[in-house]
DNA sequence: AAAAATATAACGAACATTCGGTATGTTAAA
DNA sequence: TTTAACATACCGAATGTTCGTTATATTTTT
């Protein structure tokens, strides 16, 4: 590979990065080019020989997020045989990805995109959401999880830990999550168990 | 009462009303004080004469919201006896509220509040949320629901209902929230039942 | 030398805020 | 009770700043 060509593809990946960042921190309409570019020690001509707008920054970072998710649920369900062990591992992950991979499910869970992109749907509304909908759907007719609306099912399955993850990024809790995940998981498998 | 005062307060309730609805729909800082006084139908120098700033709106909105929340709580909580109905009272209260004072209930939940004030926490892990913890904390040691961490039993109290509001107002789910109400009751209190 | 990557300078639009001025309500002296 | 003095509510143009974006210049790689 030329030697250009990496360097372009770095400083792209740089400018994801750095603009992820921001707009999970700062916000998006309250991050400017000129943010991106002083943290990327580059200057804004060249975020525009990369890309052809603020907005095309931020769709490209919804979709590789959305990508992300999907891959991650997708494997996750994957790696278990038995549904509890499965949502156990779903929890586990969320959690773990919480703590590694924080500013990424910030961006998943907190941007909202109705504001970048008119008739966007939020992204854990869409792909990686409805993936869930459909495996309890799916767990509920093999009798593996208790009957119940398949948006229910899918609410307890997301909002517990969704909920932990919030406010322990609002700093309400001071501990590692990692003390909490027994706990947790076993609050979210009470409202699906048979 | 004289004439100014009444008139006075009204433009503030209405700059109030106007700003909050804004706020939620187009993002802080994607809202613009002409946005306001547009809507409000008046002029941007009669917002600066009712308030100092942009931000002293955002920040009077957030003051009112955590005490009409804490206020929800509160009178909920002792609406009932028995901690069973207490928790499904505030359960239904807050789905109803979801759909009655959608724009409240958003503000809480959706607006990032560091974005607009340095250090400060959001709205669902201050007060209210504190409330909700202390609550079950003493339900615990009364032994009327499981012994658990706080944290855990906060997050499974307000993670299900709030989620399930989330995805009815991401427009995931059509139908109107009142058919999920008993649903979502049980599930929470499958988590927290001794 | 050609092309790609980056830097710099500048544009017009939109922003929060300020300010001089007006119209209306309120108070108090005549 | 009239009227003069003041206070409040509001307007809309103007301020200086920052924004996204573009045009152009410079450097680096091919």
């Amino acid at each position: 590979m030329k030697i250009n060509d990496e360097r372009s593809l770095l400083t792209q990946k740089l400018i994801f990065k750095k603009s992820m960042e921001l707009f999970v921190i700062k916000g998006y309409h309250n991050t400017s080019l000129r943010d991106i570019a002083a943290e990327c020690g580059i200057s804004t001509g060249a975020i525009y020989h990369h890309f052809s707008s603020k907005e095309e920054i931020a769709v490209k970072l919804f979709n590789d997020t959305i990508l992300f998710l999907n891959n991650l649920f997708e494997e996750t369900l994957q790696s278990k045989k038995e549904t509890r062990y499965k949502i156990k591992e779903l929890v586990f992950n969320l959690i773990r990805i919480a703590e590694e991979d924080k500013i990424t499910l910030q961006f998943a869970l907190n941007i909202k995109h109705k504001e970048i992109i008119k008739d966007g749907k939020p992204i854990c509304s869409s792909g990686p959401f409805e993936m869930l909908r459909t495996f309890l759907k799916n767990e509920m007719q093999k009798g593996n999880i208790k009957k119940m609306d398949s948006y229910v099912a899918t609410v307890c399955l997301t909002g517990i830990p969704v909920r932990l993850i919030q406010i322990k990024w609002d700093n309400v809790i001071k501990k590692d999550l990692d003390i909490y995940k027994e706990e947790i998981f076993e609050a979210v498998w009470k409202t699906l168990q048979p």
